[in-house]
DNA sequence: TCGCCTGATAGTTGCC
DNA sequence: GGCAACTATCAGGCGA
């Protein structure tokens, strides 16, 4: 068939097993945000500037990226002056 | 002591665990994020309609989200008639 | 009046204008985009290539951003040592 | 030259020249942004909804689109029947 | 030219 | 209750 479900009600099963798998993964994404809001809950309570710690997550999360973003732009040059293997 | 960290470099360490369970759980949230993803790529592939399919998702966590609430309205219409057992 | 526009037909001016102006900008906004596109259209024209030049692009905009990033963590760091000047 | 800037380092200028002006450009769309952005919250602050006001933008650029393709057809079926003066 | 994928934008949620 | 960070959605650019 050209058009999933169009056809008749026969896919209402299959829909159904995508919507649940897509709600159970959303729950356990749900469930890290919870326990990550937890851990720096905690730390708060422990004295820790809780801004200053989040900082720093996304500064360090920033760096991978720039990492990241060099070896691509490095490739692209190599690409550009016929230097890679492929 | 009234900031955690200020009064010497004793907290190193657990500043560093902080932040490692963080990212961690952050790594993992992506994963499932890519996990979704991947669902809603397969069932594209299989001739379904993303946006449907997301809006099916938003719908019933919606859904969901309203029901709770009547159930807490519910309960505090119980407890105003002392009609709960706590 | 608690919310504009609830008592009476009267924003109906106010709101036109809102609209306008932001569409105004927005219509700018699509005319840039346009700009930018034709430069990189030339400088394929010219054998560059583009991939490389937007990626040259959006590096420099990460390293700015970068910087910001650092900047706002090292004021972080200063207020939280009691360091600043406010 | 099958590619700029490869036989040499003369093309340097050129690059700079490009990089600059698509970043000045984005420079000024970024400004736009902000333009709009400051229209929507002096909105807000005089009571009106923003989701709403941006809802009708959306809505309005929609319609124009629509009748952007209205025209189209029409042009079409006029060069069909010979109708036109190009 | 069409489909994919990344980058920009809008909406939502959590924090102050 | 307002503001800021984050996430999900959408549109434009790139490659096949």
């Amino acid at each position: 068939m050209s058009k999933a479900g169009v056809s008749g009600g026969v896919a209402a099963g299959q829909i159904k097993s995508i919507i649940e798998r897509v709600e159970r993964l959303e729950e356990e994404k749900t469930a890290l945000a919870g326990d990550i809001r937890e851990i720096y809950a905690e730390a708060k309570s422990n004295g820790y500037d809780v801004k200053v710690l989040r900082q720093i997550v996304r500064i360090r999360k920033q760096d991978a990226a720039e990492r990241q973003e060099q070896e691509a732009i490095l490739d692209l040059y190599l690409h550009a002056l016929g230097m890679t293997s492929d």
